[in-house]
DNA sequence: GCGTTATCCGACCTCGCTGGTAGGATTAGC
DNA sequence: GCTAATCCTACCAGCGAGGTCGGATAACGC
């Protein structure tokens, strides 16, 4: 499995926002209802999508979330980071952030080689990043609003 | 996390037995040793690449596995098929394979509807598979040369 | 000011799967 | 018939994913 339920969540929680996007912040308690998500969770979620500054919140009674920026200029790769943390294709990899994305793996701690699967893993790693960046959350408002809304 | 050390390890194994293609049986103990994998554990993933046909085995004394097939023709989406058994992105992810990899979600179940994040995990499956495709084995024995030999 | 509606926050729990082990049966060379 | 190897199945521990609970805090209407 490449992602995890935090990020069909948050990116169908994005697409939400999207959706009303302009109409006024959306509460929390709708979006569970209309998605059929569990809200408790769907907070903690949330909470991962406003640090990364991709949405903004209002407390207090009609408050809500709203997209912080047009959908258009939300691409996939920063919400899946900011959702998932990361995306290694394999346990040993480890990014250095200062390094600029240069990749450890344990087999090569102790003596500074490379193993034969980085070569492979480096690729997928591309290929997925790639699609991400690929595509934006207007897309995804766009291909949802195509098919006939269901609530 | 994309893979598990199924890929990782069957992965290796195979550049191994690429390294010493054409010099007969190499055994799982030697292999083992070599990159520092668990022998038990080496033993039901390689079962899993022989079901796969991507390698043979000799049972009895200096038996041991080799290559089905020139490295050059063994490419990356069938060892990591055979190893993980899919490449889903999502849970809800199940593929039909009399129906030409459509793919259903569970959401779309009862309401027979697309949800909207469909269409972005189908474009990140398309990536990873593109690039698994466009690998081979001989690409990693080669890689795995350069590199100054460990053991 | 006070109830209501919402975001925020952290501790807690359960369950399945990954990664690995144990023990033996079978097969082939010497 | 000993030994070295593949084969096979059952078992197990740890951990992270997925979700719950209870409460604190903040804004609006009256």
């Amino acid at each position: 499995m490449i992602f995890t339920t935090k990020a069909e969540y948050g990116v169908r929680l994005l697409v939400e926002l999207g959706r009303q996007h302009g109409r006024g912040p959306v509460s929390l308690k709708a979006i569970a209802q209309s998605e059929g998500l569990p809200l408790a969770y769907l907070e903690r979620i949330v909470a991962l999508l406003k640090k990364a500054e991709l949405v903004e919140s209002t407390r207090g009674a009609h408050g809500g979330y709203r997209l912080a920026r047009p959908a258009d200029e939300i691409t996939m790769d920063a919400a899946i980071l900011a959702l998932e943390g990361k995306v290694a294709p394999m346990t040993c990899f480890v990014e250095e952030l200062e390094g600029g994305g240069r990749v450890l793996c344990s087999h090569e701690s102790d003596a500074g080689q490379g193993c034969a699967t980085k070569l492979l893993w480096l690729r997928v790693q591309g290929g997925v990043m790639e699609k991400l960046a690929q595509t934006t959350l207007a897309e995804l408002v766009a291909f949802s609003e195509r098919e006939p809304a269901l609530v």
